[in-house]
DNA sequence: AGTCAATCTCTACAATTGTCGATGTTAAAA
DNA sequence: TTTTAACATCGACAATTGTAGAGATTGACT
């Protein structure tokens, strides 16, 4: 299955909330862009379309939809292909590049130190 | 600048070359995945187009080009924006997926163990 | 010098993507 | 019950992207 940046975005908001209606999705987005209803719902139906968004009931004639597919199956060959084309393949330089680039927080380093240290066994 | 995903592709191979021709790049290419001559050229005219290449010279008619942005300039808001569409915003998510998910070999877990142990002081 | 194969240039085109308006429909307000 | 404000549906369009063929040009080989 194939997202565009925008359908992408959208889904992330479907997967956070579960379930959520066109109106609703437009709210949110508009917070961060001026983008019409229309252009929003067409995105959603494009979703549908492509089997990524199901229709689950109606509220009177508004439609709520849910994410027909997981998240974390559209993550992992995202993460591949980002690599790949991004860093050439190596992990390592996005690894550095989040170690270096802040863009990592203090609490994300800890975490981070957590987990790896306990995957070392 | 924003790359489409193949041009991103071919930057790539400037990038670890630092100049190449469209023959060179078209023949590694196709060891990948089968495109004409043609494609790989157009992706690239496109790209100089975008100023993201330059001609430096020519080898009788062939041209070779060069990069004429840096790789980190363009990973930088690329990492970000992958964070943002595909995580939520929130890195910890990602790191996860590449020690969970096995994307890391056991030399880089050593290497980010190293560095992170580093960071922390 | 003439031919050929490689390379460049130019043009094209279908699919995808972001964008939205017009129009239909209906739940809810008056 | 009529009106209206929200939603939905449908269609449209320009820009981008992946894809490639046609034809021009030229370095190299015979």
């Amino acid at each position: 299955m194939k997202l565009s940046e925008f359908e992408l975005e959208v889904m992330t908001l479907f997967w956070k909330d579960k379930s959520s209606t066109a109106p609703e999705i437009h709210r949110k987005i508009s917070k961060n862009k001026k983008v019409t209803y229309s252009t929003v719902k067409t995105i959603i139906d494009r979703l549908e379309q492509k089997l990524a968004l199901k229709r689950v009931k109606n509220f009177g004639r508004t439609i709520v939809y849910s994410p027909a597919v997981k998240q974390e199956e559209l993550q992992k060959p995202l993460i591949k292909k980002f690599i790949d084309k991004v860093f050439s393949g190596n992990p390592r330089l996005l690894i550095n590049h989040l170690l270096e680039e802040d863009q990592l927080s203090k609490e994300d380093i800890e975490y981070l130190k957590t987990i790896i240290n306990k995957k070392g066994k």
